[in-house]
RNA sequence: GUGGCUAUGGUGUAAUGGUAACACUAGAGGUUGUGGUCCUCUCGUCUCGGGUUCAAUUCCCGAUAGCCACCCCA
């Protein structure tokens, strides 16, 4: 084929083109009404639990100073580091999309003087959060939390009792595969000593780890316990275990916690490699976990005490304990479930219109019917009194009104019941009642 | 951020170097105003851009997105 021509089918193709559609930002979902009501299902497990156990509801704004996220999550954490959405606004201030929501239920306790409330404060709080990554399932960069924070108790039955709510609201929403994994990683004291123990166990079996674990024993020495690396593994089954290293107080504490689990019998594992990746937990962490289809371990939701963090972010020395979940995941872990709720919109009666008068009619019964609590469905749009119909039986609806030229001149209504195939006329003024009437004994 | 895999109608899947098959969903219809079964029809310029070729959805390169592993994390 000449070129000439070829440049020219091209041409022809290209004007034929729609208009390139704009896609969502990378990481970034619609959820959808088939979806919805899976959202509003977990959303109100955990509202209603949350309000039960005494919790408050706080909203903070997505947007912070990046310093809060700096001060409250840490500089050297990834998602400090390179993970937060951070820009300049027009005024100059340096601001972040949170990428978590503990720093800002923090900030606020201290900017509202909620030290002078009646402690320990409780709160709880859903919303967007946004982290730079690279996206992959369950993992998006924006996403939801659910999450409540305990502020003003060190008591270990507090712990337990944060554990305990979280646990509850994945069993009402029908997580019922979950384990909860649990540990102690001291405070800023024992915490240090033990670091250093365990960089120098780890630098006397330098030769044995892999190339990544070279690198992380000095950037954070506390994520060499759970590399996968075959050898690594080895090296580490040996390793000081931080549960050994606690000081006394941090010991007594965590020993409370289990105590305390112990006595509410809900179940969960020590796991002595869990660090969470937050600089600001003290003492007890913990996560929710779900093995997935290769039978890796993933977290669904964790937390954890952070006793410092108050303090660090310019408040009273507070100590504190809070859990939060992604609510995608959990979503996800549902549909994976295929959990059957019903979420197809039923209704009670159907409104079927042939010609425009009937269709005005129709307009004003709907609204009746609407003020009485009936359920009704319409279809304006169709013509045919087929496809109306089909609608009426798609919704289950249980009955039809129908309304043609003849019943609107007359204001009658032909009601017909959807189950039996039985018709009735019944005038426009007793629809209403009638209808009320066949429900109750439906 | 690094590495790998993938990209076909609304959804889930086929096949093929010569413009696409199946299932489900959705819409219209099967004579005049009646649904759930059945039947018919309709819905894709094979993600985008470039290259190789007489010819590309199919091969190659790039972009984008998704997925997987690492990193990290919810």
């Amino acid at each position: 084929m000449p070129r000439v021509k070829k440049e020219a089918i091209k041409e022809v193709k290209k004007s034929k083109r729609k208009t390139k559609p704009i896609q969502t930002v990378k990481g970034m979902k619609d959820i959808l009404p088939s979806e919805q009501f899976l959202w509003d299902y977990i959303l109100d497990n955990g509202r209603k639990l949350c309000m039960e156990f005494g919790f408050g509801r706080i909203e903070t704004p997505i947007l912070e100073q990046t310093e809060l996220f700096q001060r409250g999550v840490g500089t050297i954490t990834d998602i400090v580091e390179k993970e937060m959405f951070s820009f300049e606004t027009k005024g100059g201030d340096n601001v972040s999309l949170r990428p978590e929501g503990t720093a800002g239920v923090v900030r606020s306790y201290i900017e509202n003087g909620m030290s002078k409330w009646s402690q320990p404060v409780k709160l709880y709080y859903e919303g967007q959060m946004f982290r730079y990554e690279k996206p992959q399932s369950g993992r998006y960069r924006q996403f939801h939390h659910f999450g409540f924070e305990i502020l003003g108790d060190s008591c270990p039955a507090i712990d337990a009792q944060v554990i305990y709510l979280a646990w509850k609201i994945f069993q009402k929403s029908g997580i019922d595969d979950a384990v909860i994994q649990l540990n102690s990683i001291g405070c800023s004291e024992c915490r240090s000593v033990y670091k250093k123990m365990l960089v120098d166990y780890y630098e006397m079996k330098i030769n044995k780890l892999c190339h990544d674990c070279k690198r992380r024993l000095n950037e954070n020495p506390l994520r060499l316990l759970d590399c996968k690396e075959e050898k690594c593994t080895q090296v580490s089954f040996s390793a000081p275990q931080i549960i050994d290293h606690l000081c006394q107080p941090c010991h007594d504490h965590f020993k409370n916690v289990l105590e305390f689990l112990d006595e509410l019998e809900i179940p969960y594992v020590l796991n002595s490699n869990l660090v969470r990746g937050l600089d600001y937990y003290t003492r007890t962490v913990f996560e929710i976990c779900q093995s997935d289809a290769n039978g890796n371990q993933k977290s669904l939701g964790g937390g954890g005490r952070y006793d410092d963090l108050v303090k660090t972010m310019g408040g009273e020395e507070t100590p504190a304990i809070g859990f939060s979940f992604g609510v995608e995941r959990v979503v996800e872990s549902l549909l994976k479930k295929e959990i059957k709720i019903d979420h197809r919109v039923k209704k009670d009666v159907f409104l079927v219109q042939l010609g425009d008068m009937a269709r005005k009619k129709i307009l004003k019964l709907f609204d009746k019917l609407i003020d009485s609590n009936i359920a009704v469905g319409e279809s304006l749009g169709r013509g045919s009194i087929k496809s109306q119909l089909r609608m009426a039986n798609k919704t289950s609806s249980k009955f039809a009104l129908i309304i043609g030229q003849k019943e609107a001149l007359d204001d009658t209504v032909i009601i017909r019941d959807m189950e039996s195939g039985m018709q009735e006329v019944v005038t426009m003024n007793d629809i209403v009642d009638e209808i009320k009437k066949r429900l109750k004994n439906k």
